[in-house]
DNA sequence: AGCACA
């Protein structure tokens, strides 16, 4: 008759295992913070976190049961407790002998995920706000869309499956924000699981997919229209046709409406190559042409119906133009060709006109008040390259403001053609983004 | 602070 308990659960003295049972752990403790632990006494070949009804267990497994015993022992006999986080950590054996990690493959995850968009409007969500969305963890490669039972679906493909995993874990379960839908849209919320796909076969670039490493895939017939642009939209329902130059009529312009603040709001989606403003039917109405329809159509997505200021002034009403480039005359408060370089276009002398385009990646002439101070002009960035592909690089500013990611947790596929957006406060009047915060989204 | 799933 042994004098402990017969119930293994809280028996005093555990038989040794190489498996240890740690609790008292800070909330949601990380493998990597296990390991660390556990590596003065041994190689930790397994570890198993966020155990337990409050997710503070964990167990960590050695490679060799002394080494397990070298842990035990010196914990055992240490002044100092083992800790974590400075929070003291209980360990002990475990009473099972090696760490089974039940990882369904729900849980690992692949490059590619799930996403079912929830919603009475959610078949009208298009596959540029699902691009810009995600985009905001790394570089999408494909999105494909489709209508299931369980409603309208998409696949969306990343490079990597940690990638995929920072987009499930900061958007499954939330909504599309709201300022990313055409403003009569119902909220949309994705739920997203993990496919078990690896590589989507996407073969034109179309209304329900799209091959974002492939500038050169072909349109889909049924998407294009005389012009060659995307005609179709979900539902087969006529579009405009799409355009690299944007019309924006301003609507209860309380505020004067300039020039350089039209260039800051429209830059963060892309370099902006030209604008012309003018005043029809008592408004003021502008064209912005980006170097390609993709970063057009993102900022229209992200854009349209949206103030500039705070309190529902200069709303933003946007159309797509047909005009593809704009033949600025002049450059003064009202037009400006940002293609022709800053010195030229301080002092136009017609005789240079023949350079390069190097405007785009650089501040404009004029900058916004302050706005060097206010990190707001687009950066340089090798997704604008010019020259290259036009497609898969349009990324919208807020990425670098991203809500759904901690600070610090950055992917490193964000550097690619990102922008600062401008920040609220600061400057007067300062063009106002709806700020793409969790909080804002439910 | 006390042993994991599905």
């Amino acid at each position: 008759m042994s004098s402990v308990s017969s119930q293994p659960q809280f028996r005093l003295t555990q038989p040794p295992s190489k498996v240890l049972h740690l609790r008292n752990l800070p909330w949601e403790c990380t493998e990597e913070e296990l390991v660390e632990l556990g590596k003065p006494f041994g190689k930790v070949v397994n570890t198993k976190c966020n155990v337990g009804p409050n997710r503070n267990q964990a167990f960590i497994e050695f490679s060799d049961l002394n080494q397990a015993i070298a842990m035990i022992s010196y914990y055992a006999s240490s002044s100092e407790p083992a800790q974590v986080r400075g929070k003291t950590v209980y360990l002990q054996y475990s009473n099972r002998q090696e760490i089974v990690n039940n990882k369904t493959t729900a849980d690992v995850g692949g490059n590619v995920l799930l996403v079912t968009i929830e919603g009475a409007d959610a078949r009208l969500v298009s596959i540029d706000v699902l691009h810009l969305v995600f985009s905001a963890f790394g570089f999408v490669h494909k999105i494909t869309t489709f209508e299931k039972t369980a409603g309208f679906q998409a696949l969306v493909q990343f490079s990597d499956a940690e990638t995929a995993s920072s987009a499930k874990n900061a958007l499954d379960g939330r909504n599309i924000p709201s300022y990313l839908l055409p403003e009569h849209l119902g909220p949309c919320t994705l739920r997203i699981t993990y496919s078990a796909h690896t590589d989507l076969s996407v073969k034109f670039q179309s209304h329900r997919s799209r091959d974002y490493t492939n500038a050169n895939l072909p349109v889909a017939p049924s998407a294009i229209d005389a012009n060659g642009m995307f005609s179709v939209g979900l539902d087969g329902k006529k579009l405009e046709p799409e355009s690299n130059v944007l019309l924006a009529s301003i609507e209860n312009m309380q505020y004067a409406v300039t020039l350089d603040v039209l260039h800051m709001v429209f830059s963060s989606f892309g370099p902006v190559q030209k604008i012309a403003m003018f005043d029809k039917n008592g408004g003021l109405q502008a064209l912005i042409q980006y170097p390609d329809v993709q970063t057009a159509v993102v900022a229209k997505e992200a854009l349209e119906g949206h103030c500039i200021y705070d309190g529902g002034f200069c709303k933003l009403h946007l159309s797509y133009s047909r005009h593809s480039d704009l033949s600025i005359k002049v450059n003064n408060d009202r037009s400006r060709d940002y293609t022709i370089p800053n010195t030229v276009m301080m002092n136009p002398q017609p005789s240079i006109l023949g350079q390069q385009p190097v405007a785009t990646h650089g501040p404009p002439a004029h900058t916004y008040p302050g706005a060097q101070h206010h990190q707001m002009m687009p950066q340089p960035s090798a997704g604008w390259a010019t020259g290259g592909p036009p497609v898969p690089h349009s990324m919208p500013a807020q990425m670098n403001n991203n809500p759904y990611l901690p600070p610090g947790t950055m992917p490193p596929q964000m550097g690619h053609g990102m922008m600062q957006m401008p920040n609220h406060g600061g400057l007067p009047h300062a063009p106002a983004m709806p700020p793409y915060r969790p909080g804002h989204m439910q």
